[in-house]
DNA sequence: CCTACCGATCGGTAGG
DNA sequence: CCTACCGATCGGTAGG
């Protein structure tokens, strides 16, 4: 019994599994780089069988990006209107953004990179909710400069910027199996990354 | 008359004229996602014609990897064994490696993401120079804590995957046509980025 | 560098 | 979900 007629005998149903299928092969092997084929074959069954559940390939790209960047936002966002400085929003931030990219490194991947193949509509409505995202972070440090936490002479853009490119290259490198978890590791790149954006440094 | 004629009317030879074109559609498009025939398009002859002066498609991918990974460890590496404290050295790499991007956004794409269509030896090779390049920002940060310049306590595996992750990230959104110079855009990020490394703050 | 082509593989469909 | 297949496109080659 295969891996996935296991998970089939475990009752995820058809759908759910041709997305976790595809969510692996576009993380590692890219979106052009993967074909139905290699998805009907990880999912155990021929390629034609998958269109009984979904319409297309870049339909299935298109429901991974969409609800992967709705999971970052979904859990960064609570934290920019919550009551605390902005030093600790965005310290709250960044862990939490790693803690999703641990849930899924591929998916993540999906998420940062495999984005571009989108076309039409479906690509503008990923640029839009990417860029709803980054507006989160940038919220935040705008905010710091305002109340005088963070340096006044700060490029939001750019700090925005450092901040997310540093944690967007995280899917490169965490493992679940490392030695420190994900909050762990949220907690130290946080202690590597605010202190250049402060006003006060102690 | 087309950009690529008018390229072979300046006298680029044929296989640098095919490397640039594949480099630019290689990061615009992922090396999975642009054909021979794309290429062949956008130089201008007839996709069989290709095969006058290279070998294959790969051959062209490890090309353009391989030259764009030494060209970050050939600005890099003399910074690692210059006569400044690690501060300043972290600083001037920062810089370098912005300068590097700068001077091909859509290489440095390749460079950074495509190396792993790369197979057998070819993408051994691509790892250990990958690896190389890394090694050089963590022997700046080893020494760094070594001579008390940066915090006893840190991580430097994580702390070069949060300098190079910023870093790497920045083709993603550095123009040439911005308001600031690729030699500005470095110094905002070496200040971002180093004051957390640091074990005194002043 | 072109003409003409190779076998393999692509995303997707009709009918059961 | 399978059988059987579609036209399009893929990387690459022989011969000129």
């Amino acid at each position: 019994m295969s891996a996935m007629a296991a998970a089939r005998a475990e009752l995820i149903a058809p759908r759910e599994l041709i997305l976790n299928v595809a969510t692996h092969l576009f993380g590692v092997k890219g979106y052009a780089g993967t074909s139905m084929r290699d998805i009907a074959h990880e999912v155990g069954v021929l390629p034609g069988s998958l269109y009984a559940h979904i319409d297309s390939k870049e339909t299935l790209l298109a429901e991974i990006v969409g609800e992967g960047i709705e999971s970052f936002i979904g859990i960064v966002q609570p934290i920019v209107g919550s009551a605390v400085a902005a030093d600790a929003k965005l310290r709250a931030a960044i862990i939490a953004h790693v803690g999703v990219v641990a849930q899924g490194v591929e998916r993540a991947q999906v998420v940062f990179h495999q984005w571009r193949f989108l076309q039409g509509a479906r690509l503008d409505e990923a640029i839009a909710k990417r860029a709803l995202y980054a507006d989160a972070f940038a919220a935040i440090l705008r905010e710091g400069v305002a109340t005088g936490m963070l340096r006044r002479d700060l490029d939001v853009a750019i700090a925005v910027r450092t901040v997310l490119g540093a944690l967007n290259w995280t899917p490169e490198w965490y493992r679940a199996d490392g030695s420190l978890s994900a909050a762990d590791v949220g907690e130290v790149m946080a202690t590597n990354l605010i202190p250049g954006l402060l006003a006060l440094r102690s």
